[in-house]
DNA sequence: AATTTAGTTTACTGACTGGTCAACTTGTTA
DNA sequence: TAACAAGTTGACCAGTCAGTAAACTAAATT
Protein backbone atom coordinates (compact mmCIF):
# COMPACT_ATOMS: atom_id res chain seq x y z
CA UNK A 1 0.00 0.00 0.00
CA UNK A 2 2.79 2.13 -0.55
CA UNK A 3 4.59 4.33 2.19
CA UNK A 4 2.43 5.86 5.10
CA UNK A 5 2.71 9.20 6.46
CA UNK A 6 1.29 11.66 9.11
CA UNK A 7 1.39 14.26 7.34
CA UNK A 8 -2.34 14.43 7.07
CA UNK A 9 -3.34 14.31 10.58
CA UNK A 10 -0.49 17.11 11.23
CA UNK A 11 -2.21 19.52 8.55
CA UNK A 12 -5.17 19.14 10.08
CA UNK A 13 -4.31 19.73 13.72
CA UNK A 14 -2.22 22.57 12.66
CA UNK A 15 -4.68 24.54 10.50
CA UNK A 16 -7.14 24.07 12.90
CA UNK A 17 -5.07 25.58 15.78
CA UNK A 18 -3.74 28.35 13.22
CA UNK A 19 -7.20 29.29 12.04
CA UNK A 20 -8.52 29.32 15.70
CA UNK A 21 -5.60 31.80 16.92
CA UNK A 22 -6.12 33.97 13.80
CA UNK A 23 -8.42 33.46 11.09
CA UNK A 24 -9.28 31.42 7.82
CA UNK A 25 -8.23 34.36 5.55
CA UNK A 26 -5.60 35.45 8.05
CA UNK A 27 -3.72 32.18 7.43
CA UNK A 28 -1.89 31.11 4.30
CA UNK A 29 -1.53 28.03 2.87
CA UNK A 30 2.28 28.42 3.06
CA UNK A 31 2.02 29.20 6.98
CA UNK A 32 0.14 25.99 7.17
CA UNK A 33 2.65 23.71 5.57
CA UNK A 34 5.58 25.48 7.64
CA UNK A 35 4.10 24.84 10.80
CA UNK A 36 3.09 21.26 9.56
CA UNK A 37 6.70 21.02 8.23
CA UNK A 38 4.77 19.30 5.39
CA UNK A 39 5.78 20.71 1.81
CA UNK A 40 3.10 22.38 -0.01
CA UNK A 41 3.03 19.41 -2.84
CA UNK A 42 2.11 17.49 -0.43
CA UNK A 43 -0.87 19.71 1.55
CA UNK A 44 -2.65 19.35 -2.42
CA UNK A 45 -1.57 15.77 -2.73
CA UNK A 46 -4.42 15.08 0.52
CA UNK A 47 -6.47 18.22 0.03
CA UNK A 48 -7.72 19.49 -2.86
CA UNK A 49 -8.00 23.15 -1.40
CA UNK A 50 -7.52 25.28 1.22
CA UNK A 51 -11.33 25.26 1.78
CA UNK A 52 -11.12 21.29 1.77
CA UNK A 53 -8.86 21.29 4.41
CA UNK A 54 -11.02 23.70 6.54
CA UNK A 55 -13.63 21.58 6.27
CA UNK A 56 -12.05 18.61 7.24
CA UNK A 57 -9.73 19.86 10.19
CA UNK A 58 -13.45 21.21 11.77
CA UNK A 59 -14.47 17.91 11.27
CA UNK A 60 -11.85 16.03 12.90
CA UNK A 61 -11.66 18.38 15.51
CA UNK A 62 -14.80 17.50 16.45
CA UNK A 63 -14.11 14.00 16.29
CA UNK A 64 -11.40 14.68 18.95
CA UNK A 65 -13.93 16.82 20.91
CA UNK A 66 -16.98 14.44 21.18
CA UNK A 67 -15.79 12.45 23.67
CA UNK A 68 -15.40 15.87 26.11
CA UNK A 69 -18.81 16.15 25.35
CA UNK A 70 -19.96 12.73 25.98
CA UNK A 71 -18.47 13.15 29.37
CA UNK A 72 -19.95 16.58 30.26
CA UNK A 73 -23.47 15.60 29.41
CA UNK A 74 -22.83 12.11 30.92
CA UNK A 75 -26.39 10.74 31.62
CA UNK A 76 -24.51 9.98 35.10
CA UNK A 77 -25.31 14.00 35.58
CA UNK A 78 -28.22 15.33 36.50
CA UNK A 79 -29.51 17.35 33.08
CA UNK A 80 -29.35 20.88 34.63
CA UNK A 81 -25.90 20.31 35.95
CA UNK A 82 -24.90 19.25 32.57
CA UNK A 83 -25.64 22.76 31.44
CA UNK A 84 -23.81 24.75 34.50
CA UNK A 85 -20.63 22.55 33.78
CA UNK A 86 -20.78 23.14 29.96
CA UNK A 87 -20.41 26.40 30.96
CA UNK A 88 -18.07 26.45 33.39
CA UNK A 89 -16.01 24.65 31.14
CA UNK A 90 -16.14 26.66 28.21
CA UNK A 91 -14.64 28.98 30.56
CA UNK A 92 -11.99 26.67 31.31
CA UNK A 93 -11.07 26.21 28.20
CA UNK A 94 -11.09 29.96 26.80
CA UNK A 95 -8.83 31.01 29.89
CA UNK A 96 -6.50 27.98 28.88
CA UNK A 97 -6.32 28.67 25.42
CA UNK A 98 -6.03 32.48 25.98
CA UNK A 99 -3.24 31.76 27.63
CA UNK A 100 -1.82 29.97 25.33
CA UNK A 101 -2.49 32.36 22.41
CA UNK A 102 -1.87 35.27 24.23
CA UNK A 103 -5.59 36.37 23.66
CA UNK A 104 -9.16 35.36 24.19
CA UNK A 105 -9.60 33.20 20.78
CA UNK A 106 -13.74 32.59 21.11
CA UNK A 107 -15.60 29.66 19.46
CA UNK A 108 -13.83 28.03 16.70
CA UNK A 109 -16.83 27.18 14.69
CA UNK A 110 -18.44 30.43 15.64
CA UNK A 111 -15.49 32.30 14.81
CA UNK A 112 -15.01 30.69 11.52
CA UNK A 113 -18.38 30.53 10.70
CA UNK A 114 -19.53 34.02 11.23
CA UNK A 115 -16.05 35.18 8.78
CA UNK A 116 -16.72 33.13 5.92
CA UNK A 117 -20.61 32.08 5.93
CA UNK A 118 -21.15 34.68 3.38
CA UNK A 119 -18.32 33.18 0.69
CA UNK A 120 -17.79 29.15 0.95
CA UNK A 121 -20.98 27.42 1.32
CA UNK A 122 -19.02 24.12 2.28
CA UNK A 123 -17.53 25.64 5.32
CA UNK A 124 -20.47 27.31 6.28
CA UNK A 125 -22.46 23.93 5.77
CA UNK A 126 -20.15 22.13 8.02
CA UNK A 127 -20.10 24.61 10.55
CA UNK A 128 -23.87 24.50 10.62
CA UNK A 129 -23.38 20.81 11.37
CA UNK A 130 -21.29 21.15 14.14
CA UNK A 131 -23.18 23.64 16.13
CA UNK A 132 -26.41 21.15 15.29
CA UNK A 133 -24.55 18.60 16.60
CA UNK A 134 -23.72 20.42 19.82
CA UNK A 135 -27.06 21.88 20.62
CA UNK A 136 -28.18 18.14 20.58
CA UNK A 137 -26.65 17.73 23.42
CA UNK A 138 -28.16 20.92 25.46
CA UNK A 139 -31.57 19.72 23.78
CA UNK A 140 -31.59 15.98 25.44
CA UNK A 141 -30.34 17.87 28.73
CA UNK A 142 -33.69 20.13 28.58
CA UNK A 143 -35.84 17.96 27.49
CA UNK A 144 -34.67 15.26 30.31
CA UNK A 145 -34.99 18.20 32.76
CA UNK A 146 -38.40 18.43 31.87
CA UNK A 147 -39.15 15.28 31.54
CA UNK A 148 -38.10 14.89 35.39
CA UNK A 149 -39.71 18.09 36.55
CA UNK A 150 -36.81 20.38 37.42
CA UNK A 151 -37.60 22.41 34.27
CA UNK A 152 -41.35 23.76 33.41
CA UNK A 153 -42.49 22.02 29.73
CA UNK A 154 -41.88 23.59 26.51
CA UNK A 155 -40.14 23.20 23.41
CA UNK A 156 -36.86 21.96 24.81
CA UNK A 157 -35.06 22.16 20.85
CA UNK A 158 -36.11 25.61 20.67
CA UNK A 159 -34.95 26.82 24.33
CA UNK A 160 -31.23 24.71 23.40
CA UNK A 161 -31.21 26.95 20.37
CA UNK A 162 -31.47 30.07 22.48
CA UNK A 163 -29.06 28.58 24.83
CA UNK A 164 -26.44 27.46 22.45
CA UNK A 165 -26.64 31.38 21.20
CA UNK A 166 -26.74 32.81 24.30
CA UNK A 167 -22.89 30.65 25.08
CA UNK A 168 -21.91 31.39 21.26
CA UNK A 169 -22.60 35.52 22.10
CA UNK A 170 -20.52 35.19 24.46
CA UNK A 171 -17.78 33.63 24.04
CA UNK A 172 -17.58 36.51 20.64
CA UNK A 173 -18.13 38.96 22.83
CA UNK A 174 -15.16 37.61 25.20
CA UNK A 175 -13.17 37.33 22.20
CA UNK A 176 -13.83 40.72 21.04
CA UNK A 177 -13.43 42.75 24.36
CA UNK A 178 -10.13 40.09 24.70
CA UNK A 179 -11.53 39.57 28.07
CA UNK A 180 -11.67 35.87 29.28
CA UNK A 181 -14.09 36.83 32.90
CA UNK A 182 -17.12 37.90 30.08
CA UNK A 183 -17.52 33.83 30.63
CA UNK A 184 -17.11 34.03 34.36
CA UNK A 185 -20.85 33.46 35.10
CA UNK A 186 -22.50 32.07 32.39
CA UNK A 187 -24.78 29.44 33.94
CA UNK A 188 -26.98 31.35 35.82
CA UNK A 189 -28.68 32.83 32.97
CA UNK A 190 -28.53 29.62 30.64
CA UNK A 191 -31.11 29.25 33.37
CA UNK A 192 -32.81 32.05 33.12
CA UNK A 193 -33.57 31.15 29.35
CA UNK A 194 -34.10 27.16 29.83
CA UNK A 195 -36.77 28.84 32.76
CA UNK A 196 -35.47 27.23 36.12
CA UNK A 197 -36.88 28.49 38.88
CA UNK A 198 -34.09 27.62 41.17
CA UNK A 199 -30.77 29.75 42.43
CA UNK A 200 -30.88 33.19 42.99
CA UNK A 201 -31.93 34.44 39.32
CA UNK A 202 -29.12 35.76 37.54
CA UNK A 203 -25.78 37.41 38.01
CA UNK A 204 -23.34 37.35 41.18
CA UNK B 1 -9.20 75.80 0.71
CA UNK B 2 -8.75 73.51 -2.94
CA UNK B 3 -11.23 71.66 -4.71
CA UNK B 4 -13.56 69.53 -2.28
CA UNK B 5 -15.13 65.93 -2.87
CA UNK B 6 -17.39 62.65 -1.70
CA UNK B 7 -14.70 60.15 -2.72
CA UNK B 8 -14.02 59.57 1.36
CA UNK B 9 -17.59 59.53 1.90
CA UNK B 10 -17.81 57.05 -0.86
CA UNK B 11 -15.11 54.72 0.69
CA UNK B 12 -16.70 54.68 3.89
CA UNK B 13 -19.97 53.38 2.32
CA UNK B 14 -18.67 51.25 -0.15
CA UNK B 15 -16.63 49.81 2.48
CA UNK B 16 -18.97 49.00 5.30
CA UNK B 17 -21.24 47.43 3.29
CA UNK B 18 -17.90 45.53 1.07
CA UNK B 19 -16.98 44.09 4.50
CA UNK B 20 -20.48 43.76 6.02
CA UNK B 21 -21.59 41.40 2.69
CA UNK B 22 -18.08 39.16 2.47
CA UNK B 23 -15.62 40.29 5.30
CA UNK B 24 -12.84 42.35 6.32
CA UNK B 25 -10.18 39.95 4.61
CA UNK B 26 -12.68 39.07 1.83
CA UNK B 27 -12.61 42.48 0.45
CA UNK B 28 -9.62 43.66 -1.48
CA UNK B 29 -8.80 47.61 -1.77
CA UNK B 30 -8.73 47.71 -5.16
CA UNK B 31 -12.55 46.02 -5.01
CA UNK B 32 -13.24 48.93 -2.50
CA UNK B 33 -11.70 51.39 -4.56
CA UNK B 34 -13.40 50.13 -8.06
CA UNK B 35 -16.88 50.01 -6.54
CA UNK B 36 -16.65 53.48 -5.04
CA UNK B 37 -15.27 54.55 -8.32
CA UNK B 38 -12.03 56.06 -6.44
CA UNK B 39 -8.61 55.21 -8.06
CA UNK B 40 -5.89 53.90 -5.22
CA UNK B 41 -3.31 56.82 -4.76
CA UNK B 42 -6.84 58.71 -3.77
CA UNK B 43 -7.72 55.81 -1.57
CA UNK B 44 -4.16 56.51 0.28
CA UNK B 45 -4.58 60.11 0.39
CA UNK B 46 -7.35 59.48 2.56
CA UNK B 47 -6.65 56.73 4.83
CA UNK B 48 -3.28 54.88 5.95
CA UNK B 49 -4.43 51.80 5.36
CA UNK B 50 -6.94 49.35 4.83
CA UNK B 51 -7.27 49.09 8.64
CA UNK B 52 -7.91 52.48 8.85
CA UNK B 53 -10.22 52.90 6.59
CA UNK B 54 -12.18 50.12 8.21
CA UNK B 55 -12.66 51.67 11.64
CA UNK B 56 -13.35 55.05 10.03
CA UNK B 57 -15.95 52.91 7.90
CA UNK B 58 -17.17 51.75 10.91
CA UNK B 59 -16.94 54.82 12.93
CA UNK B 60 -19.01 56.64 10.42
CA UNK B 61 -21.97 53.71 10.10
CA UNK B 62 -22.64 54.31 13.98
CA UNK B 63 -22.78 57.62 13.75
CA UNK B 64 -25.75 56.98 10.80
CA UNK B 65 -27.03 54.44 13.24
CA UNK B 66 -27.50 56.57 16.05
CA UNK B 67 -30.63 58.10 15.26
CA UNK B 68 -32.44 55.21 14.72
CA UNK B 69 -31.10 53.72 18.01
CA UNK B 70 -32.17 56.97 20.04
CA UNK B 71 -35.95 56.62 18.18
CA UNK B 72 -35.75 52.68 18.93
CA UNK B 73 -34.43 53.46 22.91
CA UNK B 74 -36.77 56.95 22.84
CA UNK B 75 -38.08 58.11 26.54
CA UNK B 76 -41.49 57.79 24.94
CA UNK B 77 -41.76 54.45 24.84
CA UNK B 78 -42.21 52.08 28.05
CA UNK B 79 -38.81 50.63 28.64
CA UNK B 80 -39.73 47.27 28.53
CA UNK B 81 -41.15 47.70 25.03
CA UNK B 82 -37.92 49.40 23.89
CA UNK B 83 -36.35 45.97 23.91
CA UNK B 84 -38.79 44.14 21.78
CA UNK B 85 -39.28 46.66 19.70
CA UNK B 86 -35.14 46.34 19.12
CA UNK B 87 -35.50 42.64 18.62
CA UNK B 88 -38.19 43.74 16.18
CA UNK B 89 -35.89 46.06 14.26
CA UNK B 90 -33.14 43.45 14.15
CA UNK B 91 -35.68 40.72 12.42
CA UNK B 92 -36.74 43.14 10.19
CA UNK B 93 -33.50 44.69 9.22
CA UNK B 94 -31.59 41.29 8.80
CA UNK B 95 -34.31 40.07 6.52
CA UNK B 96 -34.35 43.82 4.36
CA UNK B 97 -30.48 43.09 3.86
CA UNK B 98 -30.74 39.67 3.00
CA UNK B 99 -32.70 39.77 0.53
CA UNK B 100 -30.70 42.83 -0.75
CA UNK B 101 -27.56 40.95 -0.24
CA UNK B 102 -28.73 37.42 -1.46
CA UNK B 103 -27.53 36.03 1.95
CA UNK B 104 -27.69 36.47 5.87
CA UNK B 105 -25.17 38.77 6.63
CA UNK B 106 -25.49 38.76 11.00
CA UNK B 107 -24.24 41.62 13.08
CA UNK B 108 -21.59 43.84 11.12
CA UNK B 109 -19.87 44.72 14.23
CA UNK B 110 -19.79 41.01 15.21
CA UNK B 111 -18.89 39.34 12.01
CA UNK B 112 -15.62 42.01 11.73
CA UNK B 113 -14.69 42.13 15.38
CA UNK B 114 -15.30 38.06 15.40
CA UNK B 115 -12.64 37.82 12.00
CA UNK B 116 -10.04 39.68 13.44
CA UNK B 117 -10.05 40.86 17.19
CA UNK B 118 -6.72 38.23 17.32
CA UNK B 119 -5.31 40.09 14.64
CA UNK B 120 -5.68 44.44 14.21
CA UNK B 121 -6.18 46.00 18.01
CA UNK B 122 -6.80 48.76 16.31
CA UNK B 123 -9.92 47.42 14.54
CA UNK B 124 -10.85 44.82 17.88
CA UNK B 125 -10.83 48.16 20.06
CA UNK B 126 -13.56 50.37 17.56
CA UNK B 127 -15.94 47.52 17.41
CA UNK B 128 -15.94 46.77 21.04
CA UNK B 129 -16.39 50.17 21.62
CA UNK B 130 -19.55 49.98 19.10
CA UNK B 131 -20.94 46.97 20.99
CA UNK B 132 -20.47 48.88 24.13
CA UNK B 133 -22.17 51.67 23.04
CA UNK B 134 -25.61 49.84 22.12
CA UNK B 135 -25.08 47.83 25.13
CA UNK B 136 -25.74 51.39 27.19
CA UNK B 137 -29.26 51.83 25.77
CA UNK B 138 -29.99 48.18 26.27
CA UNK B 139 -28.79 49.17 29.71
CA UNK B 140 -30.64 52.06 30.51
CA UNK B 141 -34.01 50.20 29.23
CA UNK B 142 -33.41 47.82 31.61
CA UNK B 143 -32.64 50.33 34.83
CA UNK B 144 -35.43 52.11 33.91
CA UNK B 145 -37.78 49.08 33.83
CA UNK B 146 -36.25 48.52 37.26
CA UNK B 147 -36.73 52.04 38.70
CA UNK B 148 -40.56 51.52 37.46
CA UNK B 149 -41.12 48.46 38.94
CA UNK B 150 -41.41 46.35 35.69
CA UNK B 151 -38.59 44.73 36.51
CA UNK B 152 -37.18 43.09 39.83
CA UNK B 153 -34.06 45.22 40.97
CA UNK B 154 -30.49 43.28 39.82
CA UNK B 155 -27.34 44.45 37.99
CA UNK B 156 -28.58 46.27 34.93
CA UNK B 157 -25.54 46.82 33.34
CA UNK B 158 -24.55 42.69 33.45
CA UNK B 159 -27.91 42.42 32.18
CA UNK B 160 -27.46 44.24 29.42
CA UNK B 161 -24.42 42.33 28.67
CA UNK B 162 -26.16 38.99 28.54
CA UNK B 163 -28.77 40.42 26.59
CA UNK B 164 -26.66 41.95 23.74
CA UNK B 165 -24.59 38.65 24.23
CA UNK B 166 -27.57 37.01 23.10
CA UNK B 167 -28.11 38.75 20.16
CA UNK B 168 -24.90 38.96 18.90
CA UNK B 169 -25.39 35.05 19.20
CA UNK B 170 -28.38 34.80 17.21
CA UNK B 171 -27.34 37.24 14.36
CA UNK B 172 -24.19 35.13 14.35
CA UNK B 173 -26.60 31.32 14.31
CA UNK B 174 -28.62 33.23 11.98
CA UNK B 175 -25.92 34.43 9.29
CA UNK B 176 -23.94 30.48 9.90
CA UNK B 177 -27.66 28.82 9.22
CA UNK B 178 -28.23 31.25 6.89
CA UNK B 179 -31.89 31.65 7.61
CA UNK B 180 -33.35 35.11 8.67
CA UNK B 181 -36.10 32.95 10.58
CA UNK B 182 -33.98 32.34 13.41
CA UNK B 183 -34.19 35.74 14.64
CA UNK B 184 -38.21 35.53 14.32
CA UNK B 185 -38.72 35.23 17.95
CA UNK B 186 -36.14 37.05 19.89
CA UNK B 187 -38.21 39.25 22.64
CA UNK B 188 -39.43 37.13 24.69
CA UNK B 189 -35.83 35.17 25.30
CA UNK B 190 -34.88 38.52 26.10
CA UNK B 191 -37.11 38.86 28.58
CA UNK B 192 -36.69 35.67 30.40
CA UNK B 193 -32.52 37.12 30.80
CA UNK B 194 -33.71 40.34 32.20
CA UNK B 195 -36.31 38.41 34.68
CA UNK B 196 -39.88 39.67 33.11
CA UNK B 197 -42.54 37.90 34.62
CA UNK B 198 -44.87 39.16 32.44
CA UNK B 199 -45.26 37.01 29.12
CA UNK B 200 -45.99 33.29 28.87
CA UNK B 201 -42.43 32.72 29.57
CA UNK B 202 -40.42 31.63 26.39
CA UNK B 203 -41.12 29.95 22.61
CA UNK B 204 -44.17 31.10 20.76
C1' DA C 1 13.66 -8.57 -8.27
C1' DA C 2 9.84 -6.10 -10.63
C1' DT C 3 5.83 -3.62 -10.16
C1' DT C 4 2.64 -0.83 -8.05
C1' DT C 5 1.01 2.34 -4.85
C1' DA C 6 1.58 6.17 -1.72
C1' DG C 7 3.85 9.97 -0.41
C1' DT C 8 7.61 13.69 -1.17
C1' DT C 9 10.15 17.37 -3.19
C1' DT C 10 10.92 21.70 -5.34
C1' DA C 11 10.58 24.91 -8.56
C1' DC C 12 7.11 27.35 -10.79
C1' DT C 13 3.00 29.74 -12.29
C1' DG C 14 -0.08 34.04 -12.85
C1' DA C 15 -3.09 36.60 -10.46
C1' DC C 16 -3.56 39.47 -6.70
C1' DT C 17 -2.01 41.84 -2.24
C1' DG C 18 -1.47 46.39 0.33
C1' DG C 19 0.93 50.27 -0.44
C1' DT C 20 3.90 54.15 -2.98
C1' DC C 21 4.97 57.90 -5.93
C1' DA C 22 5.49 61.94 -8.69
C1' DA C 23 3.22 64.31 -12.04
C1' DC C 24 -1.07 66.43 -12.74
C1' DT C 25 -5.71 69.00 -12.32
C1' DT C 26 -8.92 71.78 -10.15
C1' DG C 27 -10.87 75.06 -6.99
C1' DT C 28 -10.24 78.77 -3.53
C1' DT C 29 -8.11 82.70 -1.70
C1' DA C 30 -5.19 86.99 -1.68
C1' DT D 1 -3.67 86.50 -11.94
C1' DA D 2 -0.66 84.29 -9.12
C1' DA D 3 -0.09 81.16 -5.61
C1' DC D 4 -1.42 77.67 -2.77
C1' DA D 5 -4.15 73.96 -1.11
C1' DA D 6 -6.78 69.83 -1.96
C1' DG D 7 -7.75 66.13 -4.66
C1' DT D 8 -6.69 62.91 -8.77
C1' DT D 9 -4.34 59.82 -11.73
C1' DG D 10 -2.34 55.46 -13.07
C1' DA D 11 1.76 53.24 -13.37
C1' DC D 12 4.56 50.79 -10.35
C1' DC D 13 6.62 48.01 -6.41
C1' DA D 14 7.91 43.87 -3.88
C1' DG D 15 5.78 40.40 -1.71
C1' DT D 16 2.21 36.91 -1.17
C1' DC D 17 -1.63 34.13 -2.65
C1' DA D 18 -3.69 29.47 -3.88
C1' DG D 19 -2.66 26.09 -6.74
C1' DT D 20 0.32 23.03 -10.38
C1' DA D 21 3.52 19.75 -12.36
C1' DA D 22 6.84 16.46 -12.93
C1' DA D 23 10.54 14.08 -11.24
C1' DC D 24 11.65 11.42 -7.30
C1' DT D 25 11.67 8.08 -3.15
C1' DA D 26 10.15 4.53 -0.30
C1' DA D 27 7.36 0.86 1.18
C1' DA D 28 4.23 -3.00 0.30
C1' DT D 29 2.68 -6.56 -3.08
C1' DT D 30 3.53 -10.00 -6.47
Amino acid sequence: MGRTSDAKEKLLDVAFHLIWDSSYGGVSVDQICERANVNKGSFYHYFGSKADLAVAAYDEHWKQRQPEMDRLFSAQTPPLERLTRWCESAYERQKQKAKQFGHVCGCPYGSIGGEIATQDDKIRAKVEELIARGTKYVETAIAEAQREGSLPAGDAKQKAQQVYSYLLGSLLRAKIQNDVEVLRNLAPTVMAIVGAQSLPAVTA
